[in-house]
DNA sequence: AATTATATACGAAATCATTCGTAATTACAA
DNA sequence: TTGTAATTACGAATGATTTCGTATATAATT
């Protein structure tokens, strides 16, 4: 069974849980300079969210050198799955299908995702029947 | 072509429209009483979220009458697509076949829901050819 | 006509997330 | 040792969204 998530993060922690699910256990620094590749930062802004993160149980932090070390404390695709409900809850009024269409439709998918789809379906059907 | 949507509609707003998309033209009474069916909403809430919809031109209303009548300004289709890229690029790295593969798992699909699905496939792979 | 109910307008409070500044501490370098 | 750099802690400012209270106007009711 999985866990409940006890909280959901925001769009900054989702930011940083993106990286540290990318590379593992990170420091502050780290994240920091990656979160600069794409957009202007500050060093204590980054640490203070994942201090809230840490305290909601989001990552876990290991503080035995001076240099803390953070890591991911919730599945990847734990967090999808509960952030996904609520988009299409709040989006596609609760139509998962749409959703799969519209997604489908707007995406220019390529043969070999076109594929890996219809392999999915098949294991969908045969499981159903 | 699709007219860009000037701004996103934040949550409450998103929730607004829905009702509006549903029912079409409304007063501001009958789309609180229907959050309210979900959540307390004060009427004036809703009023005043209304109000600020209508200053970014999500909705358009009509004063005619005492009571205002308001409705959508914009399109279902292009206030998804708009959410959805978000979505996928901060939740799903940018990868809309690992939404719908997720979307897809998590979902019981029906045998239609499927059909259709299948039969869009064909459409994008005679497309593609 | 007077009272009650319902509507809009609007400023401001409350809430939540993000950003920043500063102090205190520890490591490192000159 | 002395100064410089890097770290954490933390309160507070900022910004965006949501919520609410109150004033005012209009309609409905008694």
């Amino acid at each position: 069974m999985t866990k409940i998530l006890q909280q959901k993060p925001t769009d900054s922690e989702l930011e940083i849980l993106q990286l540290l699910w990318e590379y593992g256990a990170c420091s502050v620094r780290f994240i920091n300079d990656k979160l600069n590749e794409k957009r202007e930062v500050g060093y204590t802004t980054t640490l203070k969210i994942m201090q809230i993160m840490t305290d909601k149980k989001l990552v876990h932090r290991n503080t035995e050198q001076r240099t803390h070390i953070y890591e991911a404390n919730v599945k990847e695709n734990d967090v999808q799955k509960g952030l996904l409900k609520n988009f299409v809850d709040a989006t596609f009024r609760g139509s998962a299908m749409n959703m799969v269409m519209q997604a489908l439709g707007n995406h220019n998918a390529s043969k070999e995702e076109l594929e890996e789809i219809k392999a999915l379906i098949k294991k969908i059907e045969n499981k159903n029947q």
